[in-house]
DNA sequence: ATCGTGTTTCGATATGTGTCAACATAGACT
DNA sequence: AGTCTATGTTGACACATATCGAAACACGAT
């Protein structure tokens, strides 16, 4: 893993790393339609200015797209980050840079 | 998601939320033999103390295992964190979507 | 005792987190 | 139109936490 990859996949991780923003993506991924209201997914324990910061932030990570629809804004889960957060798991989880036929290193604790 | 269990995910997540605590971990992953000597990947861009700092954080976020053999230290992935990162994966990227869309967030009242 | 390998302590600097206040936007209402 | 209300965002600030390296320490081998 090269110092550019880890700075690209850290800012995801580090975007996850914290529990309401982690709640915040769990609720607008998992959400029926795809996509969730901020009302919806403002009931995290925090203040409302504060869910918004932190939905900025998801934004700014590219985990989370916003639009705006009347009233309301809906956020929805960027579709690649779903296929580059298995990209980036699995090369660590189970690299097989060449040699290596393990699928995964499980080792018999 | 409970707070509970975004307080316990997160703090994964936040772990690996900096490039070279990622880089360790991938390093980590990916030695042949799953595990690695502390030696075997300082090579990093910082300093060796600060290797040390961010193995520590890795190591008390559950995310790696130490062992010290003779004059070395090797790091080796704890192996539950594979099987829990799926878990907490698949969930918030395949919940299941169902085809009620109801474009009405009900907005408190 | 001396060297090599990691860890810990300590301090300086940087970044993150949360709230209040103010602002922007969209709909409803007279 | 103008005004009011509701929904989110942004800015400013206090407070907490993270990051990093120099120096000192702990441990094992020679």
């Amino acid at each position: 893993m090269t110092a550019e990859e880890a700075e690209t996949a850290a800012r995801m991780f580090k975007a996850l790393g914290d529990p309401v923003r982690l709640r915040l993506f769990s609720s607008v991924a998992s959400h029926e339609g795809g996509e969730a209201c901020v009302c919806d997914i403002s009931d995290v324990g925090v203040s409302q200015p504060t869910v918004s910061h932190h939905l900025k932030k998801l934004r700014e990570a590219g985990l989370l797209t916003s639009e705006r629809r009347g009233t309301w804004v809906y956020y929805r889960v960027q579709p690649s980050v779903l296929a580059a957060m298995g990209r980036l798991l699995a090369p660590a989880f189970a690299p097989a840079p060449s040699q290596d036929q393990s699928p995964a290193p499980t080792p018999a604790t």
